[in-house]
Parts: C-alpha cells; sequence; structure tokens
DNA sequence: CGGTATCCGGAATGATACTG
DNA sequence: CAGTATCATTCCGGATACCG
C-alpha cells in the first residue's frame, strides 16, 4: 500500500476530514505543535484551574518559569487561539490571561491523554505519572 | 489558591489518580514528550494504518526523513513503549516495526486531538489541519 | 507590574559517508 | 537491508540586565 496522496482531504460539504496516514500524521503535527514548549502545559492546567490568572499569578504559581519563557509560551498560546489575552489600561499595569472558549474545550482532551498514560504498564507509567513522588505505599 | 502539593498523587487502591495543576501539567509534558520529535506521528500513523512495516517500507512511506532519524524515532518510541521491534536472523537483515498493545490504544486519544483541531475556529483550522492543501473548493 | 533586549550553551535535526 | 559515525546547523531555553 504506502499511498502517496490519493484521497481528497477535504469534503466540501459534510463534516469530517478525510484523512491520509500522512495528512492526519501532518495534521497531527500541526497540532502537538501547538503544545509543545517547556511550560505550556503547565499554564494551560493552571488556566483549567483558576479560569483567569494574572501575569504575576502565573510566575509565582509556575515556579522556576522566568519572564521571559512566560510570556514567550503565552504568546505563542495566543497566537495559536488558545490563550485570550487582556490588558487593563491602568498604572500599575494589569493583564489577565484566560482560555478561549476552544481553549476550554481542550481540557477533556488533555485528560483522556492522561488518562491513556494511566493505562500503560506499571513501569512505563511511572516514568508518565511524575517521575518524583511515586513513594506512597 | 496556587497550591504548592496539598495533594496525594496516587490513590493506593482506587483506580484513578488525583492531580493537582501542577502534576497534572507535569505528567500531561511526560506524555507529550513520547509524542514530540520531527517524525513520529508520521511513524505512528503509518503504524496505526499498515499494522506491520519493515525499516525500508517505512523510510519509503515518510518523504524526507533520513536513516539516521527514522532509527533514531524508532528507538525512542520503542523504549517509551509505544513501537515494538523484531529483528529477524536472516541475510539480509530484515526488522519489522508493530504498535505495542499500549500503542495501539494511542490511535482513539489522537483522534480526539484531531476532532479538538477540527473544531477549531475557521483561520486556526486551515493551519492545523495541513499546511498546504486546503484548495479544495 | 508586565514586560523587552541580548547573549549563550546544549539539545534536536539535517547532510553525508561508511558498514556488517 | 538496516543500520553507525561524524560533522554542521538550527532551534530552543536559561541567565541577566534594562524599561514604560
Amino acid at each position: 500500500m504506502t499511498s502517496t496522496d490519493e484521497n481528497v482531504r477535504y469534503t466540501p460539504k459534510g463534516k469530517r476530514v478525510t484523512y491520509t496516514p500522512q495528512s492526519a500524521g501532518q495534521s497531527a503535527q500541526n497540532v502537538i505543535r501547538v503544545l509543545e514548549g517547556r511550560w505550556k502545559l503547565m499554564i494551560l492546567f493552571q488556566l483549567f484551574v483558576s479560569k483567569l490568572l494574572r501575569f504575576s499569578e502565573l510566575e509565582r504559581a509556575i515556579p522556576g518559569i522566568s519572564q521571559k519563557m512566560l510570556i514567550q509560551q503565552l504568546r505563542q498560546l495566543e497566537a495559536d487561539g488558545v490563550v485570550t489575552r487582556i490588558a487593563h489600561p491602568e498604572v500599575p499595569p494589569r493583564v489577565e490571561y484566560l482560555l478561549t472558549e476552544w481553549g476550554q474545550s481542550l481540557c477533556p482532551v488533555l485528560d483522556n491523554l492522561l488518562t491513556w498514560a494511566e493505562s500503560a504498564p506499571d513501569d512505563l507509567r511511572a516514568r508518565l505519572i511524575d517521575p518524583d513522588a511515586m513513594s506512597d505505599q
């Protein structure tokens, strides 16, 4: 088999996309790229829980992150339509971050991913569900 | 709020893990790391469809990949328990790759991810569901 | 408070050549 | 056929200093 591209990618009037192994891989790559980055998942899970957070609150909630990385990852998430940035014209400045509607719908997807990780064979699961901790029982 | 770690991560006898924003973010990062890499998703979707592929078949099925990168990504996927490598002691050598049972169960998870991407606002979706193509209609 | 600007080291990726 | 080995490059991410 190993077709190169013999299918149409888009069903014009229907709602579902048709994938080849190639296009599916390509698309999945693009999606994963949105979540890649040393701190993005941390940021997202903070926003899943807290809904609305100031820049400084995120900074404090995520130990070890630098201002540079925080703003960089936030900007990328914003550009990818996952988070919204609200700057209040005040002195001192106040900027708040929250998930877009689409960003919120990512929560159950990531939950599936965690569930998948939990279903891993014991030795692998230990490395996925937090490297430290695990000392319990 | 912004708790540091006030919950236990592991329910000893129950089946589900308890997450804090921190531990969930950390775990999700670990899981994403398994899928990161320029070619891993491509490899996985080839195996989702073809089930069993030789090294050279994967090489031909994935245009642009080098032998170095193919073997590297395969080794990582193998170390992460997603694919299985079977070397047949023959001359010339024959090596086959296939998904582990756990690796197979990743398929619906990635399908969810693609479905999420399809639900993105139009302008964003265009960049996720294949950068080229899109010319249809 | 919420950023920018710069420099730097290491990792990830790519190109190319060689081998059991 | 299924890899290794080596070198070049590009891409983050971290550290530090400064700004409206």
